[in-house]
DNA sequence: TTGTATGCGTTATCAA
DNA sequence: TTGATAACGCATACAA
């Protein structure tokens, strides 16, 4: 251990008071006794344990934010953000992995909300909010991001798809395409299921209906689409559409092998993908504002455990290239 | 708030040493007693408060990772790695983002050393590691990883890829190749240098030297390599190394554009990108490994700072697909 | 302008 | 086998 407060106030012949309220500027203090202080700060290199702070105040100036799947560029991307963003005022961030679990996430979120940080941003591998709220101390401040959960009563951060999932799809059918491929990712996802729904509305705004048969989920988090891919490529497929980057990216070297008489709708769910995914029709989404908002929020929230939820939208963007 | 232990207590009957010690095996409690005190627990979902337990223990059961650039996947994989290896003895890991720059990683490492973390894993982007020394207590546990610093006197763990390179090198000049084109990543780090060295020695032992004009080396983090590797295509190489998976994959977008009669060797730096370089001859990096001996050694380190630093080595491998 | 004393929620040392 | 209680290092209400 290093130099505590009582010895900082030894040296510089005041109360451990006074140093506190020298450091904290939490009252006037004489400007030669401040000085005092802060020399005998500085010989001793002393830094205020964050443990008895923390205990003391309650403030712990750390968010966690839970992700299901850190070697998704998509979280990659919002977890710079978040951090960007709440670093600003000083908090630092703390990422953990839950590997899609719903099961891991409750155990994490048990032991990180005691103590461990003041608030937690969360992409959620649940599906209704009470699986959560039973292990939260009441008002624990929590941001949603990404996925929204059912009986939600915490604020979220999400990003509305519709009208650009509209846009490509009715970009697709003036281009000609008949027999249009189609996968999504877990189906048990917000994302997933707004994500399909507007590609079926989509298509009965045009007074078709989909082939149902050429439209896949993706079952697991690790399943490969490769196969699936392949199955709709042969099926004559001349148009294909990724409901997120990751599931394109994964099937590129499937495409590579074959000639290309097909265009390609993806998401574009990181700016890191944007070179790779040159020639292609892309559906970008806010990844970062979604970030930086969710980061915003949640430093709102523990600053104001009390005052009503808030859902923050936010919409993608289809460009045809 | 939400329980606290003397909650557990009133409702178990019993005095708060009894319920700390069941919950951490402290001493012998009578059976009955202790299933009493698990079931209140439980009922509570009570989590121990760990400010109060850290400072009491002087042991936050936190370690730090400070990462260069976690929209590489080569982070995000040691992340899970790390994650995965510590969470077996309850210690949580706390991911904080670098961006490459020296300036914030010693800005970040101070404030993490002083009471916030037990132990700090580093992929650094300095130089030097009295650096880092200067600002961090004395014997503070460190692990440095991926990266060697000069004048290191941490734990080290380290991947070495000259025999690989080699043979990478090796089996290109057998196939023919004679324009051999090439991308490195940050001229500054270790890696990039090791890489580079085993490069031109693998040349060398070959009776040869390569044609310094086709390699490149990446000036910043966020360099686009795509210019580069058009270049060396219209100069008519017939070979392509790369030197880190983010750069391949980043070059892909050109490679569309061209036949095909070249060949590539790239870095494989996470098993995600697996599928996407079929077809490539692949040099796979251990980097799951390297993440678990990270996490393995900074626990040892915490629990013993007196014994002395270790250099651990893994290896990376070559495939010819 | 400064000092004293209490308590945050644990762990661990005594006693019983 | 269990309970009472003293720290851990700090912030802060209350005194002076």
């Amino acid at each position: 251990m290093g130099a505590k407060i009582t010895d900082v106030a030894a040296l510089a012949g005041v109360s451990i008071a006074t140093v506190s309220h020298v450091l904290n500027g939490s009252r006037p203090v004489r400007e030669e006794t401040a000085e005092r202080v802060l020399q005998a700060v500085h010989a001793l290199h002393y830094t205020p344990n964050s443990s008895a702070r923390s205990l003391k105040t309650g403030n712990k100036r750390m968010v966690g934010f839970l992700v299901p799947d850190i070697s998704n560029l998509f979280f990659a991307t919002m977890i710079d953000a978040i951090e960007r963003e709440i670093a600003k005022r000083g908090y630092h961030l703390m990422v953990v992995n839950t590997c899609e679990s719903g099961e891991k996430e409750r155990s994490v979120l048990q032991s990180l909300c005691t103590g461990i940080v003041d608030g937690l941003i969360i992409a959620s591998s649940l599906s209704d909010y009470r699986e959560m709220e039973d292990y939260l101390p009441p008002k624990f401040p929590i941001v949603l991001v990404d996925r929204r959960l059912e009986n939600n009563s915490a604020d979220l951060v999400e990003t509305v798809s519709y009208r650009a999932i509209y846009e490509s799809v009715d970009y697709l059918l003036r281009r000609g395409h008949e027999k249009i491929g189609c996968i999504f990712g877990l189906p048990h996802l917000s994302t997933t299921q707004n994500r399909y729904d507007a590609y079926l509305r989509a298509f009965r705004e045009h007074g078709l209906s989909p082939d149902e048969s050429l439209i896949r989920k993706l079952p697991r988090a690790d399943s490969n689409p490769v196969p699936l891919c392949e199955e709709l490529i042969e099926k004559g497929c001349t148009a294909l559409f990724f409901g997120n980057s990751r599931t394109c990216v994964q099937s590129l070297c499937v495409l590579r092998h074959y000639p290309e008489p097909y265009e390609i709708v993806t998401f574009l769910d990181s700016p890191e993908y944007r070179e790779l995914f040159q020639g292609m029709h892309v559906i970008e989404q806010p990844t970062g504002s979604m970030g930086a908002m969710a980061g915003e929020q949640i430093l709102k929230r523990i600053a104001h455990p009390d005052v009503p939820a808030r859902e923050i939208l936010l919409h993608s963007v289809f460009h045809d290239n």
